[in-house]
DNA sequence: ATCGCTATGTTCGGTAGGGTACAAACGGAA
DNA sequence: TTCCGTTTGTACCCTACCGAACATAGCGAT
């Protein structure tokens, strides 16, 4: 496999040290991710790891009623599989692919050898690891205190950081499993947007024509959320 | 210091092999933890871990406008201050203890050297860590999703786990504090369980009755935290 | 015994969001 | 162009919960 690839397009993979990564890349595999493509299922064993490039990861419980919630989300920032190197090979929720992509794959025991040098891959993934804890957490203050309308900017947010461009392709029904609600409440709050000149939408692609209004729009969960990701894993230099 | 000390108390420290034991334990102070004393202010660098034996304690995001949701509790099972050696050395979040009682006390930098071993320990931490994860994940469905009522009993269910007894000494005050709702709302849901032969409460005491049929009230959340416990920290032979 | 504080109980109106049922509109396929 | 499935829009009622204001009842201190 001759893989010069753009390592660049994950940060975790970017910020890999030379030595390591040396050993790593060889072993990594691009993959497209498609739509609604199911990483993991809850509760099995995890054989492999996903580095997102383009491709957007959603990690959700589903109840045993069938309805879902969002617990976090994955993009070009992380890792999915976190509980592979912390110990426990599964967890009780579903990654689901929210937004189609390419990424890289790897088999965990690789990456498991490598973390556990416990040197400083172990410690990058370890500290992004804290920002997904993070992430959860406000989610939960969200899901308690904060109205459909401002999860939707908090959410809209969440997947403008993680692609390049402003469209989002994703129908209102699919955004309403991910935050587990109506989806009727989703076309209302949608509508609210576009008529702020915040959002154009047509059938299944949201444009962001504002951003700036959509973080006045949102609660505070979004900054607390994005500045720790800042803080933990700040722009990093790889090689 | 002579500290024969009941490690048993904790589930991790009794869990840690005995050569560690050997460099940890004289590190560890017993300290006394109040109701209501803070642990952690959200933001602030952490100086300790604590390991409560006989106390509980709360991880909960206060809002800027002051209000406040649980994200996790913390008793006997395991640690305040994952995020020592996760690398954040801080969290957007604050530790109150919940229900005052005793636990240890033991310097970051000591414990962080520990887990840097990269032995053992870590991975105890590690798979603490992940359950700690699973049970935020749930708080975040459980928020989504369910009835105050059926939140009340999860609640009551996990600190009933990480006490002895069936007495649980806290107003109603402060667990709609903790659940993120109107003290109002837990009056009325503490009264149906009441009148329903389930628990017993005057001012400030809790005492329940009839576990099984809290366990039958409450929403899966309960369980699924509680296996994923059960399955990542089995009852661990320490020595 | 009384006072006063704290904890608990009650009430009322308001509202966000759930459940349901259906209508309209867009867009790709034939 | 027409058809059909998917996506989005609208309407209705209902319930759980919030906000606020206030009433009662334990319990400790004096």
């Amino acid at each position: 496999m001759t893989i010069a690839l753009d390592r660049n397009k994950n940060h975790l993979l970017a910020a890999i040290p030379a030595a390591e990564w040396r050993c790593l890349s060889r072993h990594l595999e691009p993959v497209d991710l498609s739509l609604a493509q199911v990483l993991y299922e809850s509760g099995t064993t995890m054989t492999d790891m996903y580095f997102p490039t383009t491709a957007i990861v959603s990690l959700l419980y589903v109840m045993e009623n069938g309805s879902s919630a969002e617990i976090a989300v994955v993009g070009n920032e992380g890792l999915v599989g976190v509980s592979l190197f912390m110990g426990g090979e599964s967890t009780p929720s579903r990654a689901v692919v929210q937004s189609a992509g390419q990424g890289f794959k790897i088999d965990a025991q690789i990456m498991k050898d490598s973390f556990n040098k416990g040197g400083p891959v172990m410690h990058l993934l370890l500290r992004y690891t804290q920002a997904l804890i993070t992430q959860m957490a406000q989610t939960a203050v969200c899901n308690r205190h904060h109205s459909l309308d401002q999860q939707l900017c908090r959410w809209l947010l969440l997947s403008l950081d993680r692609l390049q461009g402003t469209d989002l392709l994703m129908t209102q029904e699919l955004i309403s499993n991910m935050l587990g609600v109506r989806r009727e409440g989703v076309t209302e709050a949608a509508m609210q947007l576009q008529a702020a000149g915040i959002i154009r939408y047509t059938r299944g692609k949201i444009s962001v024509l504002d951003r700036p209004a959509l973080e006045r729009r949102t609660c505070e969960c979004y900054a607390v959320v994005k500045k720790e990701y800042d803080r933990l894993l700040p722009a990093q230099m790889a090689v």
